[in-house]
DNA sequence: ATTTCATCCTGACACCGTAAAGATTGGATG
DNA sequence: CATCCAATCTTTACGGTGTCAGGATGAAAT
């Protein structure tokens, strides 16, 4: 039998991991320090030489969240040229990511233990903001287009995990991209000449 | 001195109120029955005959909730004939309400504590989906106008809320209309001739 | 007057986050 | 190589939380 060796090794990675798997089983309302440590195999009082706090735990993982988002944004707008289609393609990744990590989106949209003046979370969360920024622009579209298509992909993606949009949970997956695609068209600035 | 007398009277209201208040100071993720109970100057386990647990006071809170969000909108639309008009004005009821109770907002479209199944929670729900479903329907929209409004609206409140759209809170209040009242209007559908 | 029963309290338990103090170990320093 | 140091992890302890079991109270019904 390995008994473990008193020093993990690499117990940051490790704790952001069952982090992440603490999550996803439990969302941010049944999230618990001590479980995660559990998870790790490690005592309960150890995360705290490594993050401080629960919200120290919890703004790395937010900070990990982001770049998650990107990621799901990024895979779809793989391949499209056409900036509006970008956009609309953004969209849906902003789904996909919410879909697929509900309690991350969460953490990141629609909580308040992250501590917002970290500067990696700030540095994350301003690069998700750019990217939105950039696809706007390349639209020549102002800040109200920034705005409604923000708005839009993020209150379909939350709307849609409160369960709020049971139409669209009752449809078939291509009719539902197709809804969302007629959403995020009528927000997008006009096409330019 | 008025001891307190061993029965209540109207403890159910009382913890109610006191509900309220504790979502309004603490937010939902600081809410603690117990700290409830002692608003209500009441033992620690003395909510659990009127409501369960703290699951069922927070479907109670959450029922009560989507009154206030549709009074909030109400308030707003009050004067107003032009279905379009409404609309617009229903998106700046839903922002007045988050803003006014951002943790009732939060209890009633992002959290899983209350009981999605509780029938006097789902008419409240239903009753709040319905009035919008019935604007929509003035300006003679269909069900990707129902979403697109919708969205579009929540997007804004909890983004709001989540402190994301920093560039509308550093504006003045009427051009911060003004912005909502430009991103709203982009998601109507088109006026009838 | 007695019984009944909803209401409310007390006490207990397991779990939680956090702090303090001790154990262990890898690495720097001599 | 021997020693010390600092980082890492554990143990223990404390107050707070939700929930359950059992007892106390008193209003209403018999």
């Amino acid at each position: 039998m390995d008994d473990k060796p008193y020093h993990h090794g690499d117990l940051r990675t490790a704790l952001l991991a069952a982090g992440e798997a603490e999550l996803a089983e439990r969302g941010i309302e049944g999230f618990s320090l001590r479980s995660v440590a559990k998870r790790a195999g490690v005592s309960h009082a150890a995360p705290a030489h490594h993050f401080g706090d629960v919200g120290g735990l919890l703004t790395a993982l937010a900070t990990e969240g982001f770049l998650h988002f990107q990621a799901a944004m990024d895979a779809r707008e793989a391949g499209a040229i056409d900036p509006r289609e970008r956009a609309v393609r953004a969209g849906l990744g902003y789904l996909d990511f919410a879909t697929a990590r509900p309690a991350l989106f969460r953490l990141i949209f629609s909580s308040a233990k992250p501590d917002t003046a970290n500067p990696a979370l700030q540095v994350a969360a301003e690069a998700a903001y750019l990217h939105l920024v950039g696809l706007v622009n390349a639209m020549g579209g102002d800040e109200a287009d920034i705005i409604a298509l923000w708005a839009a992909s993020h209150g379909i993606a939350d709307l849609a995990l409160g369960g709020k949009l049971r139409m669209m949970h009752h449809m078939p997956e291509p009719a539902r991209e197709a809804m969302v695609r007629a959403v995020l068209t009528r927000v997008l600035p006009k096409a330019s000449p």
